[in-house]
DNA sequence: GCTTGATCTAAAGTTAACTTTAGATATTAA
DNA sequence: TTAATATCTAAAGTTAACTTTAGATCAAGC
């Protein structure tokens, strides 16, 4: 394979729509490869980009950088991820989004049930399979549970 | 109306499955109202426990605390929210679901037809209507954009 | 060779969303 | 009434995810 060619970092930020500043810190974090040149700066392989493109798409979903960095190990660092290697860490991924949506469609479906008729009874508000296994910030928040959202959904109970 | 009867700030963290220091939080940043007794200690609505459980709810969508304040506004601050005060807030808040449900949807789409698959054309990978409307976190996270999906999807064309 | 712009490091600053602490008062239960 | 428990305030601390700053070096074009 021709190596691949090497982009400095105001390359990389350009075309991902990002601060330089985010790129360093994503490189000294672990979360994507550079090497040095003689004079001390960073470059990248271009597939970088990708990398980077890919940690904005899993933010957007709420993952953390911890978590992503985790679901990066799966891409080698030492050499440009191939097509199978993509494709690897896109079936876990794509399992995650499909939960994101069951989660979030029962969501739907529970409140137009509970909030937009006048039902007022818990056994017809609860809901069952509303966990959201993917979300999860670090410190403050927490998961919601079905407890929380029964209570949202059932508390007009006297 | 007969008057609410009023809970303890402990009554409404555990009811919510929360810190006592989180109520208290929302409650003085105006989230969640509260009247004091005349020692001080502040007494909810039992309401509350669905304000509080919207917000959780709320906050895993990826709403901010500034975003959900803003959406909680329409509530009654004064009175227990009757059935109606919270289907009119459901029916903007299943406006969101929906189109976070969209977006993901589309974004698993084109994870399935991109990486998946050996697809290499920008012609058949470009995303069309991905776009998240709702996430947003205040300073650092930035919505993805259109742009930024597609280097993901496209970026290993040479 | 020189100037200009890009990049470097290390450390400090920022924001959101909380929690923790300390010391004081309120409330409840015996 | 008294002890135990709950709550109060104000201020400081915490964590994640960044950005900003300052002063120095690198790299590119003329």
């Amino acid at each position: 394979m021709a190596p691949e060619p090497m982009v400095s970092i105001g390359f990389i930020a350009k075309r991902t729509g990002n601060a330089v500043s985010l790129i360093r810190y994503y490189a000294n974090e672990g979360l994507i490869p550079s090497v040095r040149t003689s004079g001390g700066n960073r470059v990248f392989p271009r597939s970088v980009i990708r990398r980077v493109s890919f940690i904005l798409i899993a933010q957007n979903m709420s993952y953390s950088l911890a978590q992503i960095k985790h679901l990066l190990s799966t891409l080698p660092d030492n050499r440009t991820p191939t097509q199978a290697d993509w494709a690897k860490l896109s079936t876990v991924f794509n399992r995650h989004i499909e939960e994101k949506i069951a989660a979030l469609t029962s969501l739907k479906t529970s409140l137009e049930g509970c909030i937009g008729c006048g039902c007022l009874s818990l056994e017809r508000c609860r809901l069952y399979n509303t966990n959201d296994k993917v979300a999860a910030r670090g410190s403050g928040a927490q998961l919601l549970d079905e407890n929380v959202q029964s209570q949202f959904l059932v508390s007009h109970k006297k």
